[in-house]
DNA sequence: AGCGTAAGCTACCCACCGGTAGATATATGG
DNA sequence: CCATATATCTACCGGTGGGTAGCTTACGCT
C-alpha cells in the first residue's frame, strides 16, 4: 500500500507535467510551476524523479511505447491484411487523440531529451516502422494492396495519424472514434485496397453522381 | 548597395540561426553559440534582430508562407482539380523537403514564439487549410473527387506531407522530385480520384496480379 | 590628413531556475 | 510518551544566458 502511495504522487507529478509541458513548452515550465500546481514544493518533485529531464523522459516514452503495442497488436491479430491495417491504424489513431499532450511534448521535446532516453525512444520509432512495413507488405504479397513504395506508404500513413496532435480538439466536431475510423478509411486508400472500405456513412453531400 | 549588404548579414545571420536552432533546439541554441559560428559576438546580431524571439519569428514566418503561397498558386492555376491537387500536393512537399529545418524549427518551438508572431502564422495556417479545403470541394463538385468529410481531408493530407521533416534524409533514397511526386499520388488517392493517377513507376515488386 | 559617423567589441548586469543541504514536521513503533 | 525514521519544506547556491552601456576601431568624406 505504501508503495502504491508512492505511484499515485508520482502519477500527479506526471499528470501536472503533461499540462504545462504542453501549454507552455518545456523550458517554459519551471519545476516550481509544476510543485505549485500539485500545492507542494520543488525538493518533494526530486523525491520522485532524478532530475526536470528524467521527467520528461517519464512523459515520452510510455506513450511511444503504447503507439508501438497498437501496430504490435494489429500485426498478431488474426484476420486479413486489411482488417489488420484498419485495426492498426484505428487503435494507433487513438493512442495519438487519447495522449495527444504527451506525443505534442514527444515531438516538439526531442532536442531537450537525454541522449540515453533519446536512443530508447528512437529504437521504439524503428520498431513502429517496421512493424507497420511489415502489415503493407503482407498485405502487398496477400494482393491485398497496391503499394508502389512500402516504406514510403508507412512514412505516410504514420505522418497523416501521428499529425492529428497538431489539429484535434478534445471537443471539436467529431468523436474521437470516428475520427479513429476515418483515418483507417484513408490509410486503406493510401494502401490502394480494392475491397473492404467502409460505406461512406455520413456524407454531407459530394458523392459524385 | 549599403543595404544589401545589411541584407546579407541578416541573413548570414538567420542561416547559422536556423542550423543551430535544428540541431540544438531554440532553447539549447545560446546567441554567443551563433555568434560564435559566425566569428562574430553576440551585440553584432542585435543590430540586425530585436530579440532571441525575433529572430525565432523570422525563421519561421517566411516559410509558413511559402507554404500558404504554394497552395494558392496551385488554386490560381489552370486545369482540373485533379492537376490541380497534383500540383498543391508536389509543391508544397517540396517547401517542406527543402525547407526541413526552418519547417522542424516552427513546429518544435511554437510555444517559444511571441504572440503577436504566433498570432500571425495562425493565420497563415488557416489560410493553408482553408486554400486546400476549398481545392477539395472544387473537385468533389466537377465529379472529380470522392470526399466524404473535406475538412478532415485536409488535414489528413496536410498532415502527411508536413510530417515528412521528422523522416526526411536529404541524401536519401529517393530524389526530392520523386518524393513529391509520390506524395501527389497519395493525396490524389486519398481524395478517391478515379482516374489522372499516375502510372505506377519503379515498382519493386508487390502489384497484384 | 583629419574629422565624423557608424559598426562592432569588451565588459558587465541581473533575473531566472535547476538542483541541494539542512531544518522541521509527521508518522511509526516500542 | 519518547525514539527513530521518513517525508516534506525553507532557504540557499551558482551557473547560465538574454540583453545593454559605453568604448574602440575603421571607414568614408571633404
Amino acid at each position: 500500500m505504501r508503495d502504491e502511495i508512492i505511484a499515485y504522487k508520482r502519477e500527479r507529478i506526471l499528470e501536472e507535467a503533461v499540462a504545462l509541458f504542453y501549454a507552455r513548452g518545456f523550458s517554459g515550465t519551471t519545476l516550481d510551476d509544476i510543485a505549485a500546481e500539485l500545492g507542494v514544493t520543488k525538493p518533494f518533485i526530486y523525491t520522485h524523479f532524478r532530475s526536470k529531464n528524467d521527467l520528461l523522459a517519464a512523459v515520452c516514452l510510455p506513450t511511444i511505447e503504447k503507439s508501438v503495442a497498437a501496430i504490435d497488436n494489429a500485426v498478431r491479430s488474426l484476420g486479413t491484411s486489411t482488417e489488420k491495417l484498419r485495426l492498426a491504424v484505428a487503435d494507433f489513431s487513438r493512442v495519438v487523440l487519447e495522449h495527444q499532450a504527451n506525443i505534442a511534448i514527444f515531438f516538439r521535446e526531442e532536442k531537450s531529451l537525454a541522449p540515453e532516453a533519446l536512443a530508447e525512444i528512437i529504437q521504439q520509432q524503428k520498431k513502429f516502422d517496421r512493424l507497420l512495413s511489415k502489415l503493407l507488405s503482407d498485405g502487398v504479397a496477400a494482393g491485398e494492396f497496391n503499394i508502389p513504395d512500402i516504406s514510403l506508404a508507412a512514412l505516410a500513413i504514420g505522418g497523416m495519424i501521428s499529425w492529428s496532435y497538431t489539429w484535434h480538439r478534445p471537443n471539436g466536431r467529431l468523436l474521437t472514434e470516428e475520427l479513429c475510423n476515418r483515418m483507417a478509411d484513408f490509410a486503406l486508400q493510401m494502401s490502394g485496397v480494392s475491397k473492404g472500405l467502409r460505406p461512406l456513412a455520413g456524407v454531407l453531400g459530394g458523392s459524385a453522381p
